[in-house]
DNA sequence: GATGAATGAGAATTCATTCAT
DNA sequence: AATGAATGAATTCTCATTCAT
């Protein structure tokens, strides 16, 4: 893998990485193969690795990526006035996704290889959206724009927790759902915060 | 006329299991191959299909053997008294050994495969611990021994979330621990109870 | 393979014969299991080896034993009157049984085997019913109870060629039925007799 | 975008096609592995499953290739003046070729897979050779080459019957040969038509 | 830079046969 | 005589990765 012009590097590690998010979503990191992110990519086998050493470095920045999608989100909460109805309506997005077999299997082999493989694991950031949210909330709560009764990182933990089992339960349990998941935060949204 | 010797079934199925876990725990439920199982266990590759159909169903029989233990522990509940103390003992437990690296992994590869695979999925009864807890909370609210802030699942859905993410936190942020989740969990399991 | 006591020995071949023809009707010789036939014989695994050498060897005692069976019905011609009447039904039993895909495939596993292996052939007796058949027709002709227009023994290829080939068409052509090769087999016969 | 060298695939496929009947003459197709053809083909393993799906549609291809060869033969009967002595001639070869030990297994292997599985058979197209042959009687009829006793069908029918078991008889009786096979061909011919 | 053909180490699973009890 | 547990070679198919062109 060597990088010498800079700006194909980056145009064709986008492009595959496209190709491979869609590949992930329909069938899983460990069931996509690298030929498939190839066709997918309308790229030559052999040139992926020409931009990435290999699938794990793949799914890596992958991972990275979307990383960076969720920030996004919770970035919008900082100048939020109703931080309340916006964490509401991120996560019931949030839990909507990840509902989706497809995106829940990603996200827990994600998690998986982040665990066994320390290189991810840097990555993951520690689950980066629960830092995200933690430190949503710190501001928030500076701001006086809302009134924290537990700590900023354990209401964090405490709501990214709950929105993982609850997708979770909306994939597994039929009697469950999205929307029951939606009013249930709620709930949970009032023990933690005013 | 059949003479099913269950003592030896249940004997070589609790040694193959064995081996299993020993093996699961060292390299995860997806690397590990039947052949690994057959060294650990100093039996024939073979063998193993004598006592288990293939390789998923052993799987799920390590999980369901699992699974038992932990309504084990939670069926401990049901008869006590300071409930609120027995319950952050458990959670400890729980989150002492979900919080090692081995256990997550395979508590996640198992997810993967449940949310994939619709059979293995079935024994995991949707997340078992969380119905297991949800079924003890209602009875102790029912007997006075609790008073609980939100409903019954919803608690349980937040506790078993909170186990959770604390867990793998504890895996992946050199700086949380153990201790500090305990902590934690009471000031969770205050919101949630009386 | 000790034998000792003849009537045992009689005995236990013909009850494992007889689990094992049900077994190779069910799924054919090939993907029949020894261990299939025990269960159905509802003997132990290991003791059919007492009475057979391996899979080969009771596959060719069974195919001896169907071949005695076509032999009487084949010689039921030999005091029959009304000759092509009879032969006709006979030939349409055999049409109608052997154009179930099981027998079908039981009937040609056993000639691969058979010309593979030059035991089993010596048993085919080369394809013995058309041995059985000649012979029939040889007496009737000599009866003066028909006539024949070619030779007996090219009327026995002819008519169990038909045979077989209008089996295999019922099976595979569903425009093709045993009725019409029933029809067409009257045709035959008129081509090769009087 | 895509370029599938085709004429890669072409030489390929033929050199592994040709390999496998090399094995499949020698110990037919059942017993013949991936890793055999592999090996003759001077080929990897892996390699072989670029150019064909999977062991049954090599088959497939390596059937198809082959009664491509009989539709040539039968074919040659369509512009035929003297449509008896080349039909005569065709069977001969036909016999000729069928009666070798290793063509009639594998032709009989064939069929066993055709009729267990749906896919192979419907590239047999219903004994092939039969249909051919039962066209070309058709149009030699309509063209007055030739006077048929009994209908078409039921003369490719009697043919094709009479070809295998013929076949069949060269390789199991020692007392029967490829001559007289001929030699009772035409004594059959002559009561199918004129 | 790009291609895609080739590689080959595995993986799960099956089953005839043996043999200690 | 009978049992059935154990064996392990054999088979098909997959896929990350390499490398000659």
């Amino acid at each position: 893998m060597k990088k010498i012009n800079t700006q194909l590097v980056a145009k064709q590690q986008g492009r595959i990485l496209l190709a491979a998010k869609n590949c992930f979503f329909k069938n899983g990191l460990t069931k996509t193969t690298m030929r498939d992110i190839a066709t997918e990519a309308d790229i030559s086998l052999g040139n992926i690795y020409r931009y990435f050493e290999n699938k794990n470095s793949l799914i890596r920045a992958f991972i990275e990526k979307d990383n960076q999608e969720i920030d996004r989100a919770f970035a919008l909460l900082d100048d939020a006035n109703n931080f309340k109805t916006l964490l509401e309506y991120i996560i019931k997005e949030f839990i909507s996704e990840l509902s989706r077999k497809a995106e829940m299997c990603i996200y827990l082999e994600a998690l998986v290889l982040g665990l066994r493989d320390g290189d991810v694991l840097s990555l993951l950031k520690l689950d980066n959206s629960e830092q995200s949210l933690k430190t949503s909330l710190q501001k928030a709560s500076k701001d006086k724009r809302i009134e924290l009764i537990v700590s900023a990182e354990l209401a964090a933990l405490i709501i990214m927790g709950f929105v993982e089992k609850a997708a979770v339960k909306c994939i597994a349990d039929p009697k469950y759902s999205v929307r029951k998941a939606n009013k249930q935060f709620k709930q949970c949204l009032k023990t933690l915060l005013r």
